[in-house]
DNA sequence: TTAAACTGTAACCATACTAGTTGCAGTAAC
DNA sequence: GTTACTGCAACTAGTATGGTTACAGTTTAA
């Protein structure tokens, strides 16, 4: 199974607030470009906003701008901005202390999964909005060549 | 978020069956280590025999054995056998096509989710249940010294 | 000074997945 | 033929999800 895609829609949302960083764009064009809705956007840009990556004017003529430069937020800031808690869990409920593995194997899981987690977090880490910009400004200029 | 326990379940299970690996276990028993059901372990134990981890018998005095030596078996078999599809989610429907952002960045996230992933299921292949059952003798001989 | 264009937030909905459960058919041993 | 298993379908209650409506608050501009 999947967790959410809030993961997706605030990196989309962050992708474009870097590539127009010379305005603000409001929830209402980036839920345009998502297909989706713009409460549902606020409600993750409101994460985001906690997590101190952008920053929100109310008002007309309001909307949202970066607070970091591009470089200076990764993937995994974004992930771990919206996602609560972590991916791998354990026994839904503690298993049988009268077995020998019962009562071990919590801690043995708990151990592994953190440091999976930690790997995929550590790659996560490496892309930054500044990469995803780059690399979707390149893929347009390839399409504008093929035409 | 979290992804389900299945995963959780599947190596508690394999431990299990390693640790016993003299005779065979039934559904019940297991199911009373995680103080769950027995139908609950049979689903997942039947999801780890599709995926040749395992082998069952029917019948009175049945039960269930590895099929592969402990030190052949990952965590990370336990996870593909009994997790579906990734973890790490694009859109939750395509993105428009008409923003320049949007028409390139599901490919983007794939690559990354998909590394991201990747790391992780690197991390948990690196741990065999061999391993677990080890840890689980070691921490039961601490628990002895103690007393 | 009022209308327009924003954010912020609560409430609600349908859907889907989860762990857990009941019930029962099939199979093998005693 | 009874007992002890697996296998499987069907169901439940709980919870998270993406999406939506409604509306209060804030700022700008006509």
């Amino acid at each position: 199974m999947a967790i959410s895609s809030r993961s997706a829609v605030a990196i989309h949302a962050l992708t474009m607030l870097a590539r127009w960083s010379e305005r603000t764009l409001t929830s209402a064009e980036i839920a345009d470009s998502l297909e989706s809705n713009p409460v549902l956007v606020r409600r993750i840009l409101g994460s985001l906003r906690d997590a101190g990556l952008v920053e929100s004017t109310e008002g007309r003529g309001g909307g949202w701008t970066l607070a970091r430069a591009p470089r200076a937020i990764t993937l995994h800031d974004a992930y771990a901005a919206v996602e609560t808690g972590p991916v791998l869990t354990g026994h839904a409920h503690p298993p049988s202390r009268e077995c020998e593995v019962g009562r071990n194997i919590q801690a043995l899981l708990e151990t592994e999964f953190r440091e999976a987690e930690q790997a995929m977090e550590e790659r996560l880490g490496r892309t930054t909005i500044a990469h995803l910009v780059q690399r979707v400004l390149d893929r347009e200029r390839e399409l504008d060549l093929q035409r």
